[in-house]
This record gives C-alpha cells, sequence and structure tokens, in this order.
DNA sequence: TCAAAAGTGTTCGACCTACACCCATGC
DNA sequence: GCATGGGTGTAGGTCGAACACTTTTGA
C-alpha cells in the first residue's frame, strides 16, 4: 500500500443575513495548529467508508455548529492540491458548497463573515471561497434548490437583487450585476417563482413585490 | 491518524479519429483484479506530495501507454464517492479528463472505443465518462485549448460538426447537435479560427471547408 | 444529369439592455 | 411636495434557429 496524501473535506457556507442585507459566509475559528485561532473555512479529515456529504456535515457540526437540519442544498466546487497548502504536509482538499438556513445564528467558534471582507484566510481558503461564491452564482437561477434556502421560502426583488451581485462581486471570474430595473420582469417569468402580490418592507421608497417558491 | 479512504486519480482520456469520423475514449485492459481482463478507464492510487495532474499523467503512460507528449489540456470533472463503486473497498476517486494528440495510436492494452459505444465498463465508469463528455463540451467552443488539441491544427467544417454532435450525445444530460446550415458562420465569427480557404477531402457532396486555428 | 452534401441568403422571433417615465413611500 | 427607490413601457440591437435555395461533388 503506497502512502497517500490526506483527504480533507472543506465546505463553504453560505447564508443570507436578511437584516443586515449581505450574503456570509460561516467561519470557525481554530483550536489546534496550525493556524490556531484563526478564522478558517469549517473542515475535516475524511474517514475510510465515509460519503463527502456525510463528512461535510460533520465539518458544519463540529467546526461550526451548524446541525443537518439547518443545512439544505450542497454542491460540489472542486479539488484542490496547491503544494504547500497546509504545512503539516500534502493534502488533497475536496471543497463543497452550503447553503445554511437563515434563522441560524452563530455561536461559540462561529462568525459569519459579509463575502465581501472573507480575505486573510489561511491555506488557501480565500481562493476556495471566491470558486464556490461561482459554483452558487452559476446555478442561483436555474435551481430551486439552492435558491430556495438561500433566500427563504419568500423574499423580496431586493433580497434578490442583493444575493446575486454579492456573489457576482465576490465570484472569481466576476459575474455581473443585475439591473433592478428589469429584475421584477426575470422573476415573474422564473417558472418556480410567483408573485405573492404583497409588498416588503420599504428602504426608503416604494415597497418591493413580494415573491415565493412554486 | 484516522483512516482513510483510498484516493484514485481516474482519467477519460478523449482522442478524435478522423478517418473513422469518430470521437473515441481510451480505454485499458484491467491486468489485475478486481475486473481482470476488462476495459476501464485509466486510474492510478494518489501518492503522498504527488500533484493531481502529475498522477493523470502517470495514469496515462503506465495504463495505456500514452506518454505526456501526447497528452495536450486536462480539466476537471469531479469527485466520485458511491458506495461500492470499487468491492476493495471504499474509494475516492477524483477525475480528470485529457485531449490525446489525434496521431498517437493504442496499442498493448489500449484500446480506443467510440464514444457511442462506451458502456458496461467496471466500477461507476460509465457514468464519469458520460459526465466527462459533459464537460469536454462545455469548454469547445469557449476554451480554445481544448478545441485545438482535439480537433488539430487544421479541421475542416464537418469534423467540427462530428466531435460537437458525438459529444453533446453522450453527455448527462445530452447536449444539442450543431446545425451544419450553420456551423460556417460559427466558425467564421470564433476569433481564434480563421479559414485557410482550402477544401477538405469530399464525403459524397460539396467539399467542406478547412479552418485552422488562431 | 441526378442525388447528396455543404454553404449562403434571409427571415423570424426571443431575449437582453437601456432609457424614460410612472408610482409609492418617508420625511 | 420632494427626494428616494422600485416598477413598467417601450424601443433597439444582438443572437440563434430555421428554412429555402444555390453550389459543388461523385456516380
Amino acid at each position: 500500500m503506497p502512502s497517500q496524501p490526506l483527504v480533507s473535506i472543506d465546505v463553504v457556507p453560505f447564508r443570507y443575513n436578511r437584516a443586515g442585507g449581505v450574503v456570509e459566509v460561516v467561519l470557525g475559528r481554530r483550536q489546534f495548529e496550525p493556524a490556531a485561532g484563526a478564522l478558517a473555512l469549517p473542515g475535516v479529515l475524511l474517514l475510510s467508508g465515509e460519503r463527502i456529504h456525510e463528512a461535510a456535515a460533520r465539518a458544519l457540526k463540529s467546526k461550526v455548529g451548524v446541525p443537518g437540519t439547518r443545512v439544505a442544498a450542497t454542491g460540489e466546487v472542486g479539488a484542490f492540491d496547491t503544494p504547500g497548502r497546509d504545512p503539516r504536509g500534502p493534502t488533497l482538499s475536496v471543497t463543497r458548497f452550503a447553503i445554511v438556513d437563515e434563522h441560524w445564528v452563530p455561536h461559540g467558534n462561529a462568525e459569519a463573515i459579509a463575502i465581501a471582507h472573507v480575505k486573510g484566510l489561511p491555506f488557501d481558503h480565500d481562493n476556495i471561497a471566491r470558486l464556490a461564491a461561482r459554483r452558487v452564482l452559476e446555478k442561483l437561477w436555474t435551481d430551486e434548490a439552492i435558491a430556495k434556502p438561500l433566500l427563504g421560502a419568500t423574499f423580496d426583488t431586493v433580497d434578490a437583487a442583493i444575493v446575486n451581485d454579492q456573489l457576482a462581486a465576490a465570484a472569481i471570474p466576476p459575474g455581473a450585476p443585475l439591473s433592478t430595473a428589469n429584475l421584477a420582469r426575470t422573476l415573474a417569468k422564473t417558472e418556480w417563482v410567483t408573485d405573492t402580490g404583497e409588498l416588503g418592507a420599504s428602504r426608503g421608497g416604494r415597497r418591493p413585490k413580494v415573491w415565493q417558491f412554486r
């Protein structure tokens, strides 16, 4: 049996902070070296016989205290093998993104950082987070399973613009922001989104439409 | 140190057989159990300190005899952890696609099988090959580094249609075939492809235009 | 000269973008 | 009422699919 590199499953947990109007990434303060005390993406070493999604759930629970009931869709980001990414030796990181329920609140070692402020993370987590933002953005308007848990059961037009534009700004390569002028039209044409007929809270002007899934 | 699953790097090597007019996948006849004697995708166990692309090159050389000089672009397909995918125990497969020079000819344990006939492979290699076809198709008309080695330095309009349509038919989910009526127009507008002014071999009718890269 | 294969002309409609203007809200 | 911010109307422009027709070839 040849010597193999360690395999870690890392997770990029996204969350929409509706009150703050920001898309956040949930980070955990590391307990041990390397990079003890620093904020980093939650990750664990993959166990023999464990599925990737199981390891991802374990990382979320043990590193940032997010229970499985608060995690909706996850998806693939990629495999990272940058040399020197971990000072402990050669490691392979298989990364997934996750959407965390907006009602979950950070506690303990966990902090939710606005995606625009995510930088200076240890290892190659900065790059991983930016690529993950791209993956989520790619699926946002094509996959109900991503959009629904991120935006919540109901959301107004401005929420949709915020989520799209902040992901686009963080993604690598950058995506395009949405013009709010046409966003209501786009949503009206989306199969799995319907207009509730209600209006959301005003942000200083006219109240935006409220939409719901299916 | 916890027990970790084995990590294999598998490669889906694509090749355009110009004479036969088919897109092929290069498979290797397995020497050892499990599935000894069966054709399978080339793959090796990842070594500690080895980069993914290095392991992919090693798989191509050792399993199907494709030297590094005959391999152009490679790209990411995904990570597969289906339980029971390998009877030896839990394994994680990190898969890449590769484009093999059309002038390389299979020998020894290697066989090139038309992509439409790829089925019944051991492990979950059928699915992996179909997803790889999708990844190549996604990049075919946007990434010169994929299109050039696959089609060769020069190619005629029909070659382009064959490559696109056979990848699309094999991909999962299926892609759309190109209408040859508009293909010459599309190629003429592609930045990195130019019309040589020459004509290719007739296939029973008018001779198609010949294109070259850059 | 005929059928088959490839290329060209042209049209149609979908869609995206942008701009202008209208509506609702808080102050 | 007035500044602010969201929604709607509408006009252009681009793009791609589709169809008919022409050109080139082998038989």
